[in-house]
DNA sequence: ATTATAGTTGACCGGTCGGTAAAGTCAACT
DNA sequence: AGTTGACTTTACCGACCGGTCAACTATAAT
């Protein structure tokens, strides 16, 4: 007697359990059985939802990404602060989540996306298009921030573009750092530089 | 009749052509059987020679980074030119060897330190250790180069090792970007930015 | 010439990989 | 009651994984 309570569940649990075993280790390492078994189901199941592992992967970066949006950067980037306080907050609130991951798994898991793109990247170019666009969508809210700040006349002659990009790539050097010393300390220590940083015309 | 010619340039060729694939995909991604079909070589020679893949790569991690050091720091950190010109040398050494490497496989390869590290720095902690000695290497010869800029008066009130940490994180997050993007544009406009990163004292 | 040693070869191992197929089980609709 | 279709279960597939082993060959020292 199968439990089938559930209609679709089922495809959430096996996204929940790809995401914490992929986070926690990498693509490669995790096999589409360790995700069935975390999830508590069977890999025929796992292919009614799936076609592939690399679907799975697909479905799970948007699932990162929307939940990113919806806690971190919502949270980050609320207007009751400067704009450029606003990137502190995130730089802070993404450190404290590493600290909480390190002490709950004993490592440093670094930023899903960068590890996804280091890994696979070169290797799957559909994947590697995903993770493109969400680094742009965070490039997009970074310009905004930045664009209120030029507007507001806190800062002069930038180049908000490259300056959005310059900070979106320190924000992710500083968690591979950190993720490479598997130390937190680095990130409190390191991420008040990021709204420091200018790329200016002219 | 088997070769024999060579007394341990079978050893290097297998070091040299792990190098190659697993830079240029992952170190899951490429086997052993196809480290030793590039090199020429059976598998049982490459149990010869290394106990498992993880000692091949460990000693692999040791001669990228000391070939690193020989061509690529020894000639940007040459001390021909003022301290934080040096800085700016070699971010730009840096992407013009990602430009070769994008011509000549079609994708932007980025750090192989970095990606191997958000890849195996959750799984492997040996090989963590590694990658944190050659980041640990890499900032000597930054901070090095920071307090020359600081005696000479070119920066004051500098935390010169925060900074050199927060260059190098900045380097491999530009790196990563680029892999992401599968583009070495933004190499050439976002190093230039290195050398402005200033942690201060007090 | 014999022996010791380093290096090479090819066959092989159990385990795991991503993925498939078919039978079975349930809920909802007719 | 019978049918449909979504979902689950079980068993299975060929390919490949990292790694092992014993036999073999070349080289150099004795």
């Amino acid at each position: 007697m199968p439990s089938m309570e559930s209609n679709t569940d089922t495809q959430q649990r096996i996204l929940d359990s790809a995401r914490e075993l992929i986070y926690a280790r990498s693509y490669a390492d995790v096999g589409v059985a360790a995700i069935c078994e975390h999830a508590g189901v069977k890999k025929g199941s796992f292919y009614h939802f799936f076609p592939s592992k690399r679907d799975l992967t697909l479905s799970m970066l948007d699932a990162v990404y929307a939940d990113l949006k919806e806690t971190l950067v919502m949270k980050a980037f609320a207007e009751d602060i400067p704009p450029l306080a606003r990137l502190d907050r995130f730089g802070q609130l993404a450190a404290e989540f590493q600290q909480q991951m390190h002490q709950s798994t004993g490592v440093v898991l670094g930023c899903p996306f960068g590890n996804l793109s280091n890994e696979l990247a070169t290797q799957d170019e559909t994947i590697r298009i995903r993770i493109e666009q969400i680094f742009t969508n965070l490039q997009v809210v970074i310009r905004k921030v930045l664009r209120e700040a030029v507007d507001e006349g806190e800062i002069k002659n930038l180049n908000i573009e490259a300056t959005a990009q310059a900070m979106l790539a320190y924000f992710e050097g500083v968690m591979l750092l950190a993720k490479s010393q598997n130390n937190t300390k680095i990130l409190s220590q390191l991420m008040p530089a990021m709204s420091q940083i200018r790329i200016n015309t002219i």
